[in-house]
DNA sequence: ATTATTAGGTTTAGAAACTATACTAAATTT
DNA sequence: AAATTTAGTATAGTTTCTAAACCTAATAAT
């Protein structure tokens, strides 16, 4: 009894205390821009701006700042780096006036797939690392983690 | 057999993508101050730098650089911001007097542990929704994607 | 029909959190 | 004793964001 509880705390510590490495770490490569495909080297607020238009389709530039969880203003910032730099196009809403639509142009789509590969690629090593079980285990902590994240 | 295949790319990419979305969470939260005892609002650096130099002993301006992954420069910044704040104080380094130890005052100390009890309680809450065996299975997922991405 | 309000975007100034570079001073090597 | 390394600081500049003010178009209210 005694042990189990000794246990179960520890866990507890070394959990939450790994838990916080990983956010350590992420900060780290979060702070680096890296080179995907034939678009020079993108920074991280770029490459997940990318990421929330996705290759289909066409966004709003207040459904992006939704996205992404920033403001409008830093938005159009993002947007205007990303136009300069050939990865996206503004186009004019069909109905309402006032909107912009932001679209990937090919060389967006391009940096798109080629962050995907290494996001797919990454993953797979970890997937490599772990029986199919254990994958879906984990992936169901992930999840229950970001709905927590949500709030 | 066909299914097996597609099923295996189905949560090959759900699983990254999730794993992505976590990142883009943890951006959002990486962004703003919080309150952490009596201390007043803290940023996420001032936050990840107390928790760096720990309650326990004191810790040199580079080892901190080191722990923390960035530059010298940046610390020297942080803690001349935190003493400010009354959260550290520097003392001369005993033998070598090029040397400055950092370590946290009682005001520091004290945001130390509020901040572990917020982010242990968070993780009680995961492990509310998971089973013994699911949380250390889910442990030795993160801890897998901790040394990947040391590198 | 006007007015008022709301919603979509932009602009600008400023904060936060860095880095890179140059520097001082102390410790170590050679 | 000179050269190099290590610890830390100072400063200027970059990136990424927010907040606030603003403009214009769409919608609601009266």
């Amino acid at each position: 009894m005694d042990k189990n509880k000794s246990n179960q705390l520890n866990d507890n510590n070394t959990g939450s205390r790994n838990l916080g490495r990983l956010i350590m770490q992420l900060r780290r490569l979060e702070r680096q821009p890296h080179t995907f495909g034939s678009a020079g080297p993108l920074t991280p607020s770029e490459i997940h701006t990318i990421e929330a238009i996705g290759s289909e389709g066409t966004v709003l530039m207040s459904e992006l700042a939704g996205r992404l969880g920033i403001t409008k203003g830093a938005v159009t910032q993002l947007i205007a780096r990303l136009e300069i730099k050939e990865l996206v196009v503004r186009s004019p809403h069909p109905n309402d006036s006032r909107g912009t639509m932001i679209s990937l142009t090919e060389k967006g789509k391009e940096a798109n797939t080629a962050h995907e590969e290494v996001q797919r690629q990454f993953y797979n090593q970890l997937r490599a690392q772990l029986s199919e079980q254990e994958i879906e285990i984990f992936e169901k902590g992930i999840d229950k983690l970001n709905s927590f994240l949500r709030k």
